[in-house]
RNA sequence: GCGAGGGUUUCAGAGCUUGGCCAAAUGAGCCGGACUUAAGAUCCGGUCCCGCAGGGGUCCGAGGGUUCAAAUCCCUUCCCUCGCACCA
């Protein structure tokens, strides 16, 4: 364990300064407003929620020292039915959930006894996050604090919901859900147990009449209903009749059971063994008079366990009616093709069973059969033209639409594979939900608003806008009522909770009135005292008086703040949350209190495998602060890629992380000491400094959290390094080295706070480095001669040692020699002109007669030119054509550098005074080398 | 299956939008050296292959194509991650 960089005593002490410092109200700076999506404090924060914080505290912090008025806020999403699972869980003594709480999330016993409580744990967990994330450093103002159950908040989702379902957003209807009888509830993703990928599909029921009676066959292709000749019923299986709305059907006693929870009044009357039904008849419009007829591929348990055979496009109707024709029976059963599709004849499936060599109805191979034919059929079949002659996607919706309103067919909703086991261990059903309200996402022009509104929003990284499109379009209607769990009542149906992430998606808007609503009574807040504060709307019922001044105070707060500038989120919550809520804000909102922007976050790993507490994968952020330090967690979480990118948390990654950061303090401490006197080389270093400024800047604009990194540390140090060369262990220049060390604290400083705080004291600066000025670059200090001139010298240095590498001899000498004026002439013009193709070039060149005057030289010069100013970058080649470097000049002045750092003796020369062969080879830009 | 994003040198990760600055930034790891009583601390150097002159060869998931020129553009293919709804 060490504890680094700062000792334990001053973060503390930072952290005390900090107390109230982050507190923020409007004032006459611009403003800056960013959220996070609000933890679910069901368990302890791991490293990976760090990220999620401390990425946007970057932000902020940057924000803050540029000089804006900034509201980093903080709030605790407790609504839903997870944390009720687990009190009762831990109530029932669990053993797993018990292990997790006390081991892994360090629950103390005595709180841990009160966990049957939910509003326990999240009360607990909620005040572990504060705490938490105060010793990561997080700029957060707590005053704005609040909690999804509170009273207050309450009010207000209860305010947004009237507005919803005044907008007609809101409507009741019908919805079938994965449901399970012993638990009595919906059963969502985690909770099931096994059959996790089956998916509800619709059936359309085809009704076929059996004298008085009915028999309903489930299929997903009702526009087959032209090609039906004959049904199929498993001759072992004893069907039931039943009762169903005031008709007698013929089904699978599963399918009664399963219909009975699909708005079906049903009641068994009699039984009937599927042998009995054999070689009877059924009819209906569309196929007349047919036979029903025995098929051991037939489930019970699939839909109403009756099934139309349609051969001629269904592999198993065809296998088994030729299972029937091999016993010489039904031969004069011919298949009835409806469908025309590409590739295939008349008969699609009677093909494709007979090309597969597929022998019996219960082959395996049968089912992707199928899968091929129907898919072919969906995506480009077409309807014979005596069945309409349309395409199949069309037909299908066309011919179920009419069969349910004029021939009595119905919907049932079946699973595509079973069985589905709820965690509970009990066996669901779809059920068919009623009373549920739903948001209208399906609203054609909803979307169009909320498309164009995300239209015109900051998207980061720009690739995510792509998702956020098709979320929009794909989005229907969203089940936002439950009956369990914590949460809000919907103010005009209260045996309804609104839906966790439902009540999720404008409360950005209640953090900017989270601390002053905490004086004002939840009685008083009707939807007219909302209303007033958000949307600015005056009323007779608006209390008067004191309470009235607090709420105007509220209104000028939240005109201050809104809209807010950035939402940060996580990108599995693009598909949901993060579009939600622009569809609520363009419900509520007038157009320019709309979102701004969103930032969407990558994943995280630890030590390559997927971090999340439910597999017990996870490093808890507070552990990670004790063994690193905060701000060694802070610098690796957001510099180990950049905010989107997923991250991997590895030891040795993070232990070098750590070296990084001492290393910066004893290098300012360095700076700090400085007493050499000013050089030459010192405006160079300058000049870069202002570089790094202006590219960090840039870069945490865009919010490039690594490349901010990269730059105001790793480049920064780089300069350093050659700056202490070039002096050749002369002490650095006071001067600069506290002008470095000042700018480059509060460079970092949003990265690595404590770390910034406590240097910029012992710099004896005043105030916090956190309120410090952003560093802005000193353009009169920026000299792209001199950074030219230096480069020449580091690629010199660079192409010497290479050289001196593989000759592999002592040297004695080095002479430079400089390109002469002539050759710098042709790089100049090579640079302006115009001419494609080096051939090309020489001609236009050898026009002039100064040039022209050094004959094959020349030649040989415009060649190397050419091809080296392709090798330099563009900018460094224009800005050397403009104004050539004197190369003489930059050497003599260095040679005792060069001379230091080889320990040889230097000559520099122009290639007209050299009569050595190589003197030749001197190109502008890259001098000729003699060694000897 | 569908939709979105991605596959780069030992690793992480730039670069790819606007093809030539790319053998490919930077960091990590590893190797060697210096400093030290000693270091996991610091500093210096190396880190695809070949080369006793700054050069050459091979390379950016795989396979094709366009081009004088491709990690960068086009096509095909394989693999990975995320989402697919009542769940935070």
């Amino acid at each position: 364990m060490t504890e680094s960089n700062t000792k334990k005593t001053d973060t503390e002490e930072i952290m005390h300064t900090w107390e109230r410092a982050f507190h923020t109200s409007p004032s006459d700076k611009k403003k800056f407003y960013l959220t996070v999506a609000y933890p679910y404090p069901s368990g302890a924060m791991h490293v990976g929620h760090g990220r999620t914080y401390i990425t946007p505290d970057v932000i902020a912090r940057f924000k803050r020292m540029q000089g804006f008025e900034v509201l980093y806020p903080m709030a605790f999403h407790v609504t839903g039915a997870p944390v009720v699972g687990i009190s009762r869980r831990i109530a029932a003594q669990d053993e797993n959930t018990i292990n997790l709480y006390k081991d892994l999330y360090q629950v103390p016993q005595d709180v841990l006894s009160r966990f049957n409580d939910p509003l326990e744990i999240v009360n607990h967990f909620s005040n572990e996050y504060e705490r938490v994330m105060k010793k990561a450093g997080l700029s957060i103002d707590w005053t704005r604090r609040f909690t999804t159950v509170d009273p207050r908040y309450s009010k207000f989702i209860e305010w947004q919901w009237f507005h919803l379902r005044a907008g007609a957003h809101v409507a009741k209807g019908a919805h079938p859900v994965r449901y399970c009888p012993q638990c009595d509830n919906p059963i969502g993703d985690h909770d099931i147990l096994e059959g996790d990928t089956a998916e509800v599909q619709k059936f359309t029921l085809v009704m076929f009449r059996r004298g008085d009676e009915i028999i309903p066959c489930a299929t997903l292709r009702p526009e087959t209903v032209y090609g039906v000749t004959n049904l199929w019923v498993h001759p072992d299986v004893e069907y039931v009749k039943a009762k169903i709305d005031g008709q007698v059907w013929i089904i699978s006693s599963e399918a009664a059971n399963k219909i009975s929870l699909q708005d079906h009044d049903v009641e068994v009357v009699g039984t009937i063994p599927g042998s009995d039904l054999v070689d009877t008849t059924a009819n209906n419009k569309f196929c007349g008079e047919i036979p029903i007829l025995p098929a051991v591929f037939v489930d019970p348990d699939m839909a109403t366990g009756v099934v139309m055979s349609v051969p001629a496009h269904a592999p198993f109707d065809y296998i088994a009616l030729r299972d029937l024709w091999n016993q010489g029976m039904y031969t004069s059963i011919n298949p009835i093709g409806l469908i025309q599709v590409d590739g295939y004849g008349e008969h699609p499936a009677v093909e494709a069973v007979e090309n597969s060599g597929i022998l019996h109805q219960s082959d395996q191979n049968l089912e992707d059969l199928t899968a091929q034919v129907y898919l072919a059929e969906h995506s480009t079949g077409k309807m014979y033209p005596q069945y309409g002659g349309k395409p199949v996607k069309i037909a299908r919706e066309e011919v179920a639409a009419m069969l349910t309103e004029q021939y009595g067919s119905t919907i049932m909703y079946e699973f595509s594979q079973h069985p589905v086991i709820c965690r509970c261990g009990s066996r669901a059903y779809v059920k068919v939900l009623h009373d549920q309200w739903f948001l209208q996402y399906s609203d054609q022009e909803w979307k169009d608003q909320v498309q164009k509104h995300l239209n015109a929003m900051s998207l980061v990284p720009h690739e995510v806008r792509a998702e956020f499109d098709r979320t929009v379009g794909w989005l229907k209607e969203w089940a936002c009522t439950r009956r369990v769990g914590l949460g809000t009542k919907l103010p005009w149906d209260p045996s309804w909770l609104i839906e966790p992430l439902s009540d999720s998606t404008v409360y950005m808007a209640y953090y900017t009135i989270a601390a002053k609503i905490k004086e004002i009574e939840s009685e008083v807040l009707t939807p007219e005292v909302f209303d007033y504060i958000f949307l600015g709307v005056e009323s007779e019922k608006l209390p008067k008086g004191e309470v009235r001044e607090k709420l105007n105070a509220m209104r000028t707060e939240f005109l201050y703040w809104y809209p807010y500038d950035y939402r940060f989120s996580a990108k599995d919550l693009i598909s949901n949350h993060l579009t939600f809520q622009v569809f609520h804000h363009c419900a509520i909102f007038p157009e320019h209190l709309r979102p701004q922007g969103m930032v969407v976050f990558g994943m995280g790993l630890l030590n390559g495998a997927k971090m999340t507490s439910s597999k017990g994968n996870v490093y808890l952020l507070e552990e990670a602060i004790s063994d690193f330090g905060a701000d060694t967690v802070r610098m690796f979480l957001v510099g180990s890629g950049e905010p989107w990118q997923d991250f991997d948390w590895r030891y040795e990654l993070v232990k070098s992380t750590q070296k990084q950061v001492e290393r910066f303090v004893s290098t300012i401490q360095e700076c700090m000491n400085a007493n050499g006197a000013d050089t030459p080389i010192d405006h160079w270093l300058r000049s870069r400094i202002q570089e790094y400024i202006k590219l960090t800047t840039l870069a945490l604009d865009a919010f490039q959290t690594r490349q901010a990194i990269h730059l105001a540390f790793f480049s920064m140090e780089r300069d350093l390094r050659w700056y202490k060369k070039r002096l050749c262990g002369a002490a650095p220049s006071r001067t600069l080295m506290r002008e470095l060390a000042s700018v480059w604290i509060r460079l970092l400083c949003p990265i690595i706070p404590f770390t910034a705080e406590q240097l910029w004291k012992e710099m004896g600066e005043e105030g916090l480095c956190s309120f410090a000025a952003w560093p802005v670059p000193d353009e009169a200090a920026i000299d792209i001669p001199c950074e030219n001139a230096e480069e020449l010298l580091m690629r010199t240095e660079e192409d010497l040692d290479s050289i001196l590498r593989i000759i592999q001899i002592t040297p004695k000498s080095v002479t430079i020699v400089v390109a002469p004026e002539w050759k710098w002439e042709i790089f100049s013009k090579i640079q302006q002109s115009s001419a494609q193709g080096t051939g090309n070039i020489i001609k236009e060149l050898m026009q002039d007669p100064d040039i022209r005057a050094h004959g094959e030289a020349a030649v040989d010069a415009v060649k190397d030119c050419s091809a080296l100013m392709h090798r330099l970058p563009p900018d460094l080649a224009l800005s050397l054509a403009t104004t050539p470097p004197h190369e003489m000049k930059i050497f003599c002045d260095a040679k005792s550098f060069i001379e230091h750092a080889f320990s040889v003796s230097v000559t520099v020369v122009s290639s007209d005074e050299s009569a050595h062969d190589k003197a030749k080879q001197a190109a502008p830009f890259k001098p000729a080398l003699i060694i000897e």
